[in-house]
DNA sequence: TTGTAAGCGTTATCAA
DNA sequence: TTGATAACGCTTACAA
């Protein structure tokens, strides 16, 4: 039922290994040759057996993609910009989800690995995560994603410089008073929430601005924890003028808060997120976008280099892509 | 640098054979033997070659998930659904996109799946697209996701009635001027697209009304063609009191229309849409929900039926899936 | 219950 | 430029 290599050559009157080389556009064949068993093939209705090439060369021609959610916003539009070059690459993409708070049990990304890709892409998982270590001391071709870590190539925004962008919009608005929203305060705070929060109180104290710890809240980037840290940071006694969300979902969710307090955005608090998210412009949040599709493909790009390359790159390519400030109508100049 | 399992066959002083049998918890293995044999591949750090086991049994132990679009939120919620339950039966999950109207130059999917996968997840694809065929006439268990199509298994919700009940909490509301946004009217209609079409005439010509072909537009289930339809609609001597919009999604642009017109979805125009998106509770928006997780999840579980019956099902199951109407601001009682 | 050994369909080395 | 042929690492009759 299944057409083999030795069909072909048999069929072209050649050896399986020319057919190989042929079909794979290896040189050292002759024109006449290749262009013979590539008709052949084609009659035949020859595909090759992966599993086959894939034992004898040692090379899996895939990669794993590991994330810790698939359906956010974030992560599937990193995926969208992954997929577009390991297609163009005619390699294959293995999705794998690894553990988040909402998961049951999942395997660990790391055994589930071995002998099956040729390189990982890892999106946004914290380094204080123990299953990011496993996969790193692989030892395989990696890029990470949202994250920077010693000694692995990534391709991240400027964590810091986004933050300080968004909160000087703010500062420049004239507001004072500013509260910011950020992920996990506690359990495995992402680099990108510890930069941004770094960022943020960079200008404050730039601005000689306090930050007042009952400004401080925690949305775990989700819109819902977005809601109820709003709304924490309106029951306080004295509110802010101005809010630093760590991302548009979370800005999304303080929207909704600031709704059910009669409240809208613009007008009686300015409210700024991250991300350039899909949604933001429709619900007119000013935002500091990041190229989220272009982080995926520029990740893809380099780990598909470091694959070819045969060996794990000795200069470290870590990069990291401009964001950019859209101004909307959630921030306003302060009053007064 | 590979352990193989002749290094494990020899650690235990036991047979290649008796190894793998025991590693994949096959029957008659003595517990004791098994036992050992685990440890001393545990001990070893032996992981199990995919190429090699795929090339001696035959089977890929991985699926294919083919889908038009991987960051646009249905398709995204229903890939996670899909992950979650191939994860626990430890298969390995390939992500492939096909042609969508934004792509460049992709290949056409089929001739990558063969040899490479046990089976095939499509989402969303319409009946027309060759490439669908294609696929289906590989002849390998397959299971379609958000259409469905005669003799292919399939899990969708019964579009017809969602439209119906859309239509019909609008018709109850007093309107009798309704538009509607749809996909796209000329090519390639997905049956999703049609099947509402034909739930929103149903639902209207039983209440004795009109469907105005003025008020028909279509949206292409994208927030910014939502937006277009809408002007679209607004621009008409006569406007609709009220409209029925495909998906939220289109429903969101909508909503920016109506904004950038000076009119609120809820007070000056009824607005619902169909899918239950994560942002329709954020923006008060009146929709049908679909359980979209669940779709991924119910079809994955088909299709590992179908690969461990070894057969494609004689009896082809096809189910659909519940739908709830969720009732907000957005739509309201047709003044006067 | 366990072992033997013949594949599985390629790739790659070495000779020709 | 081409051909033999030995891997590649596992599964699975078939025997024992």
């Amino acid at each position: 039922m299944g057409i083999t290599i030795r069909d072909v050559a048999q069929a072209a009157g050649v050896s399986t290994a020319t057919v190989s080389r042929a079909l794979r556009g290896l040189p050292n064949v002759d024109e006449q040759t290749r262009l013979r068993v590539q008709r052949i093939a084609g009659d035949l209705d020859y595909v090759i057996s992966p599993s086959a090439s894939r034992l004898a060369s040692g090379r899996t021609g895939s990669v794993a993609v590991i994330t810790p959610y698939i359906a956010r916003w974030f992560f599937s539009t990193v995926i969208s910009g992954i997929e577009s070059v390991l297609q163009s690459a005619g390699m294959d993409l293995l999705l794998m989800s690894v553990s988040n708070p909402d998961a049951q049990l999942r395997q660990p990304p790391a055994p589930r690995l071995r002998r099956r890709v040729d390189g990982v892409l890892v999106i946004a998982v914290p380094p204080s995560e123990p299953e990011l270590g496993e996969v790193i001391d692989l030892g395989m071709p990696t890029s990470l994603i949202g994250v920077s870590l010693e000694g692995v190539p990534s391709v991240t925004i400027d964590d810091v410089l986004a933050a300080r962008i968004a909160t000087q919009h703010l500062v420049d608005l004239g507001h004072r008073r500013i509260g910011i929203i950020g992920g996990s305060a506690t359990n495995s705070p992402s680099t990108a929430d510890q930069d941004r929060q770094r960022g943020f109180r960079e200008v404050m104290s730039e601005a000689g601005l306090e930050v007042d710890p009952h400004l401080e809240s925690t949305g775990h980037f989700t819109v819902a924890g977005g809601e109820q840290a709003m709304t924490s940071l309106l029951t306080q006694r004295n509110r802010p003028t101005a809010v630093f969300a760590m991302s548009d979902e979370m800005a999304f969710g303080a929207m909704r808060s600031l709704r059910s307090h009669g409240l809208v955005a613009g007008a009686d608090l300015s409210l700024i997120g991250v991300d350039g998210h899909d949604m933001s412009e429709l619900l007119d949040l000013t935002t500091v976008a990041q190229p989220v599709v272009e982080l995926g493909r520029m990740a893809a790009e380099t780990l598909l280099e470091q694959i070819t390359a045969g060996t794990v790159a000795a200069a470290v390519p870590s990069c990291q892509l401009p964001t950019r400030l859209f101004v909307r109508g959630s921030t306003a100049a302060a009053t007064g």
